[in-house]
DNA sequence: GGCAACACATTTGTTGACAGTTTTGGCACC
DNA sequence: GGTGCCAAAACTGTCAACAAATGTGTTGCC
């Protein structure tokens, strides 16, 4: 797969169309690459990725619209910052998105599938948090996050979420790093897990939903830590 | 207000900005003036418009991206169809993202707005019902559910339930009209509406929660009559 | 030395023109 | 009379040049 010269004539690594432009853009972003608060100018993008510059014009129109850039008229774009109050408001949203995503991840996916998933959490992972070895477990966790949305089987759902994650994933980690949380958060997915793989759709969704009002509840709590 | 020459020279109901142009043609799309599967010609747009043909470009950009049309290489837009299935998961969305909203306004506006909504859900509305003078009361629920929204203070929550919204805009009349489902939307609406006088969000939420889930219950039975 | 105003450079916004692709209409051949 | 093919028209996709606005650096004056 790695030579595939009509389609790709050069490095599969260079973005050239505006999908894979906004894809490097966005990816950037969530990772603070481009810290908030960044101008973005089209003229340098346009040279970086050696691309004409409608086309960043419209990558950036497209992350605008992803409230990901703010567009100031003849001053150009700006990273969005998010602050205190819209990450409550996220969380909001993704208490009850992925408490739906955790319902119907359970009415489609076979039980076997999420015991394993369990047993994961249980074992290895758990080795993993025990010994503060975070950054595979946050990985296994965010696959494993993939892996029900996924399942839900629901694109519309899915889009929201990548959404709303990816201006927050950044303070996802910086949560998870609290004294005591990844711990309390194993176990909270340990109980939804198991509760997927008994086929309990309305107690997974009710303990997705707990896990991550309790997530929020940190984040208000050691809000000076994080923001 | 009627005339801002300095704003806007020429008649308040010609657009001609991207976001004006956007405005009108989901206005369109979401009334069904525009049917699904109708292509939308560039050139057509841009002499009706009278813009040049880039901004009506634009315009369809931000629709592709909202997937109220898919954009095939080289052969234009096309207005998106909901299909049976899709209509579900916009329930299955709309479900948890209104009963989100009906906790959020019952927690941060006042009691007696909603005990005044409830009153009229009761009285002048449910007159209404009984006649089957349907066509004012769409319009009020319609007003009652932008209110619980905007109470709701959440803008990103605002703008999803935009979203999905205007998809099934056209379904949700049609469920409407299916005998007696009128007035088992009302009653809903009334319990809920006064769960929210009381300040019990999470009651009002799972009210929300469950009136919706009735409504797609009847989009499930009588799925042949409405799509 | 500080401040205001002007001119220049940089950056964003807008548009028409050109290139490539699909559709349509007509014509010849079977 | 129907069908396949070719050419022309129509439409979408791409871009580079032009226009407008903003930021910056310099100069002159107080």
């Amino acid at each position: 797969m790695a030579a595939r010269a009509k389609t790709r004539p050069r490095t599969p690594s260079a973005p050239e169309t505006v999908a894979e432009i906004l894809a490097a853009l966005r990816e950037r972003i969530a990772n603070q690459d481009i810290p908030p608060g960044a101008k973005l100018r089209e003229t340098d993008l346009a040279a970086e990725f050696d691309v004409p510059r409608t086309r960043i014009r419209e990558a950036l129109n497209a992350l605008e619209q992803r409230h990901l850039v703010e567009r100031i008229p003849n001053r150009g774009a700006v990273v969005f910052r998010v602050d205190f109050n819209q990450a409550l408001r996220i969380y909001d949203l993704r208490v009850v998105l992925e408490g739906l995503a955790a319902r119907l991840a359970t009415q489609n996916g076979t039980p076997a599938r999420w015991k394993r998933e369990a047993d994961l959490f249980k074992g290895p992972l758990k080795v993993m948090v025990d010994r503060g070895d975070l950054e595979p477990y946050i990985e296994h966790y965010e696959a494993m996050r993939r892996a029900i949305i996924e399942a839900a089987g629901n694109p519309l759902l899915a889009e929201m979420l990548d959404t709303i994650y990816e201006k927050t994933r950044v303070l996802i980690r910086r949560i998870l790093i609290l004294p005591g949380r990844a711990e309390v958060g194993r176990l909270q997915h340990v109980a939804m897990l198991e509760a997927m793989a008994r086929g309990h759709a309305e107690e997974a969704e009710r303990l997705r939903r707990a896990g991550l009002q309790s997530a929020k509840a940190h984040l208000e709590k050691f809000q000076k830590y994080i923001l």
